[in-house]
Parts: structure tokens; C-alpha cells; sequence
DNA sequence: GAGTGGTCTAGACCACGTT
DNA sequence: ACGTGGTCTAGACCACTCA
């Protein structure tokens, strides 16, 4: 159950403009709901408020609030469990439609680790500063990373974040969880979506030397930009090996 | 408006399980819709009933109804144009997720087109048959093309296609049109949904010299495997410029 | 004005999980 | 027994398109 109910800070309903309102209702609350959760004052797997308690604060009917909570499944952002309640999910975002693994030589439990090359604190280049939209002079980190699955190195990654988004970044251990589970449970800062855009590339030495792989092999390039409630938090830059992903994609 | 409703042959209902149907309603009507609609029985961009008339052929509400047509519209089978009616989709899959394009010379009007290498009826290889289902001795189209955009080729490929779903193929002019409206037109094969994966190898010289890429780049090997109702009908094996292509892919 | 899809309501019964 | 989400109904009003 959700007991503490009351002091929302965004809790405002009916919304001000309400009147002269052409969205429709189940548009708007949708969007407050929306709202909670990307902005954090509703954390993943938390329940939600259930359907009769929502009609009541919004003052509509079930099937409106029902409509708006459904849309919010289909976006992932919410899901339910029949006779429990609702609930707001975790983004995957880490290795989902990352890479279907192509064969592994045992198929017993996968262990992931990373090895950390470096976290550091510099000013950031210019075409990183222009992602992130900041200005000449801002601080980011950086974090480059090796990544293992069952000893072997699968990826090697550099990670860009604004250093006002994680303060004392370089003092965490970055190798016992993913970048990602860390930066929620310190920070406070959740992943919402995520793009990526991929090419092929030939290894040249360094890439080739820390993924174990012979220089000129075809590998991936991934840069992945990562998206907070509405703002890039982080950039990424991985080369990952060809022989051991692919991709797989549905078209509808 | 659709007018001719009688003589449809798929058109049974109440379905004869329905007494002890345990599946919702709104799940049996999406099932009974879709059907017409991958099988061909209603083709691309038809009209299909409007929503009180599929109140009374299924005895239901509108409710039900409206939750059984939002869902297929949801997965692409169906669009709606308010106050003209619901239309049967006309499915993308040709480059739709493909390729976001890098960057083009001329920002001007893109015209595609290729140049057939080879197409030919042969005894499917062992690894076709296994993709297929289909038994030893069974005969395929082999579909060898080079795809040019902007008299600029970016792709070769070879497509393998049973021969029983589009028999005289070969006479058929395949530079014209895309294979996929080509088959939907001449032989009403409509393809639902496909599956991609994807790889980066070396271009080859064969690869290379049909490209006009050096030896050695750096592409990607696309296999792509396209689903009519219910069973493969092509499976697509392509080398694509990595030069000028890149896959961008939405993680949520 | 008639027909279409888009939104919203108020109520009902069910299956499921917890207590 | 109670609260949750899952399904279904019957009716209402609206915005849009077309004749």
C-alpha cells in the first residue's frame, strides 16, 4: 500500500489550465503521472497509488485513469501485477537489446565484471560539451572501462558525465555494479531512455590489445547517449567485439 | 464505406469455443481481426468495418471493440483517420529501422535503385532448408542484387525465397519496384514482421568491388529474416557500407 | 446532417493475492 | 473478507470528414 500520500510537491490537480484545456483528460494525467516518475519523486518498483485512490485525486473515472496508467505500461514506465497493485519500473537500458550474445563456450551462470583504466575529472572537449550543451570550460568525467563476461573482454568503454551530475565519482567502487545502479542509488539520477548509434570499424592496436583480439578485426562502434527526465547524463563510447555480439532487431 | 460484408469466408462468429473460451473477448476479436488481415483477406489500405458494425457482427460493445482495433493499431496492422474510418496498414519493413543515414552529398530528392546480378531457380543449401522448413531437394529463387542510392551502391545482397510462394519470378522485372510490393502485388504475399541481425565483418573482394570500397572496410553483414502469416518467406543476406550507414537503435 | 473515430462516465462482475 | 487490477457493458457528447 501507499500510505504517505499527502505531501506531493508536485501534487497539483486540477491542473491550472484545466479550462481552456483541449488535451484530452487522460492526456494530462498521463503526463502528471509521467511526470512523478521521471522527475524521481517516484522511485523504480515503488507502488503507485491504486485506480480508485487516482479517480479520486483526479476526479475522473476508472476507465480515463485506467487509459493513462495503460499507456505508461506500453512505454515501460510503469507495470502491474493482478490483486498487488502498480508500480513503477526500473529501466533496463544496461544490455537489453544491446547484444544478442552469439555463443558462449560454457552456458553455465555469466559473470560480468569491469576493469577500470581510468576515472578522472577534466575539462571537457568540444564536441562532448556540445552534446551536453555546455559551456567552454566545464568539467566532466571520464571513465574508461574493459568490461568481462566469464573472463573474457567483451567491450572497452569510455563513459562521459557532467561532474555536476555526480560529485566524487573517482572515490566509488565503479567495478562492483553497473555504472547505471550506482549513479541511482548515490545520486539520486535515473536513466530514462537511451540511443545508440552503431557502425562497423576495424580494431587498430590499442582497441585490439585490450579486447584480445587481433589488430584490423571488424568491431562494433557504439556511442550510446543516455537520457535523464528529459536531459543527456551521460555519453558513451564502446568498441565491442564482432566475433562474440550481434544485434538483433525487430521490424514492424 | 465497406459495403460488400456478407461473403467472407473466414467470417464465423460467435467462435464455435466460445462457451468454454477463457481468453477475454477483446483478446479472441483482436485474434479474429488480425486474421483477416494477415491473411490477406482484407488487403493494404482497405476500409475495414466501422467500429458499430463490428458491435453487431460480434455482438459486443464498443468498448471491447474499440480495446481489441487500438491494440493491432498499437502493432502496426491497422491505422485510423478520424471521421473517414480504419484502415488496414501497409507494412513498412524496407528500410524503415535500417539505416539512419549519415550523410548524403546532395541533400536533394534520393532515388534508389538496383541492378539485378543474378536471379535464379537452384536446390536450397542445407542452411536455407533449415531457415525454410522445407525438405531436401526443395528448390528456391536465389535473388542477387547490388542497391544503389544516388547512383551510389550501398548494399549488396542476395534474398532466398521458396519457389512454390512466387513461381515465374525470374520473368519479372525486380529493378522496378521494391521485391516486397513486387510480391505483394503479384502474388499477395504481404510480409507482417521481420527480424534483423546484424554483424561487422571485412569487405571482401567480391564485397569490395561491388561496393566500390577498398578491400578491407569495415561493413556490415545483415541477415534479415521476413515473416508472412506465421512462416518465413524470405530470408536476406546483405553486406551494407558501414562508410555510410549506421544503425541508430532506441533503448528504453 | 449522417457517419466516423475520440473521449469520458458509472456501474458491474471477475480473477488474483493478501490477511 | 477485502483490495487489487482485468474485463465488459450501455450510454453520452465531441471533433472531424464528406456529401
Amino acid at each position: 500500500m501507499a500510505t504517505k500520500e499527502q505531501f506531493d510537491p508536485m501534487m497539483e490537480w486540477p491542473s491550472p489550465l484545466q479550462g481552456a484545456a483541449v488535451t484530452p483528460l487522460y492526456h494530462r494525467i498521463k503526463e502528471h503521472l509521467s511526470l512523478q516518475i521521471r522527475s524521481g519523486h517516484w522511485q523504480p518498483n515503488q507502488e503507485i497509488p491504486s485506480e480508485p485512490q487516482l479517480c479520486q485525486r483526479y476526479g475522473s473515472s476508472r476507465g480515463t485513469i485506467r487509459r493513462a496508467i495503460e499507456d505508461l505500461v506500453q512505454q515501460g514506465l510503469l507495470y502491474r501485477k493482478r490483486g498487488k497493485g502498480t508500480f513503477v519500473a526500473s529501466p533496463k537500458l544496461e544490455g537489453s537489446i544491446l547484444g544478442s550474445y552469439r555463443q558462449y563456450m560454457t552456458s553455465g551462470p555469466l559473470d560480468a565484471q569491469s576493469r577500470i583504466l581510468r576515472c578522472q575529472q577534466l575539462e571537457a572537449s568540444e564536441d562532448i560539451r556540445r552534446l551536453f550543451g555546455l559551456d567552454a570550460g566545464a568539467m566532466v568525467y571520464e571513465l574508461e572501462r574493459v568490461r568481462f563476461v566469464n573472463q573474457t573482454p567483451v567491450s572497452l568503454q569510455i563513459s562521459y558525465l557532467p561532474a555536476t551530475l555526480c560529485p566524487g565519482l573517482q572515490e566509488r567502487n565503479l567495478s562492483a555494479e553497473t555504472l547505471y545502479a550506482l549513479l541511482q542509488r548515490e545520486y539520486g539520477v535515473t536513466f530514462i531512455r537511451a540511443e545508440e548509434f552503431v557502425e562497423p570499424v576495424i580494431a587498430d592496436d590499442y582497441v585490439a590489445s585490450h579486447l584480445q583480439i587481433p589488430v584490423g578485426s571488424p568491431v562494433f562502434l557504439i556511442e550510446r547517449h543516455s537520457y535523464t527526465f528529459e536531459r543527456i547524463g551521460e555519453v558513451r563510447r564502446g568498441h565491442m567485439r564482432g566475433d562474440l555480439y550481434r544485434y538483433r532487431i525487430e521490424l514492424r
